[in-house]
DNA sequence: ATGAAATTCATACTTTAGTATGAGTACAAT
DNA sequence: ATTGTACTCATACTAAAGTATGAATTTCAT
């Protein structure tokens, strides 16, 4: 957001600069004048569709951004959710294992403790609170 | 998107007018100029975000429409469809057949049929593939 | 450096899940 | 009436998931 903020001053000083240039040295001409307030225009025209869909994207993509504050607060950590993340892709204990280059037996510690952290009997069940809790992506 | 360029249009046509009535009126006068700039400046700003905002909620909105044909494609039946959406909910065999009122080795067939029906090889991953295909709910 | 939390792994066990096979019932279409 | 489809159920089995316990290692902040 501060970066956003930062862009914007410095555009509004760089639009500012043109217009003082366009003012000592081609006030009068007609076509530079309409060149630079296109300019404007056009520049302003991409801030405003740019800030509007960095802000937009936190708002409406929100609905599929992971919750860190839940994660946080259920005690999930870096690994578990990692673990979380590819139970609800439907792999299998194994599967997984493979893909993280460790043992089934200690994916399915991470499983069990997500059970407990997540209160779900299940692990299908797990994924369906997981996503209704928003800490897993979709 | 006609809306859009036919706004677009209008308020670059406006612009234009009063860059006109400035030439002719107000040319010489920084403040007024500057007013002009900032205007035009602000207008195009509001006007990407507006447009920003609503392509991009075109976008994120349309999705959550149950696909009645893919579920006929892949041949699944309402009862198949019935479990799979209990299963896509966390629930176990067991539990299932005691709400749908049958054994829980009728679920098993189900869900077997199913795998086969969806390609999967687990439950877990036929809830996944059955979400990607808009054949259950959210 | 030390203690807490995180990550890893194993073994042994119980419980679900999933497969294979066969079969009975109901119902609609031919 | 016969055929096909959907639904039901059982038994027996294999595979995967999940629990419990204990322990070694690493990481990281106090």
């Amino acid at each position: 957001m501060k970066k956003t903020i930062f862009i914007f001053t410095s555009l509004i000083i760089a639009l500012l600069a043109i217009f003082q240039i366009n003012k000592y040295h081609l006030i009068s001409q007609d076509v530079s004048m309409q060149f630079v307030i296109a300019t404007i225009a056009v520049v302003f025209f991409i801030i405003g569709s740019v800030i509007s869909k960095k802000t937009s994207h936190s708002i409406t993509v929100s609905s599929q951004e992971i919750n860190q504050a839940k994660i946080d607060e259920l005690g999930i950590s870096n690994r578990e959710h990692e673990v979380l993340c590819k139970v609800a892709e439907g792999l299998s204990n194994k599967e997984i294992a493979h893909q993280l280059y460790v043992s089934e037996s200690t994916i399915k510690t991470h499983v069990s403790n997500l059970l407990v952290k997540l209160n779900a009997k299940r692990r299908t069940q797990a994924v369906q609170i997981a996503k209704k809790l928003k800490i897993i992506p979709l």
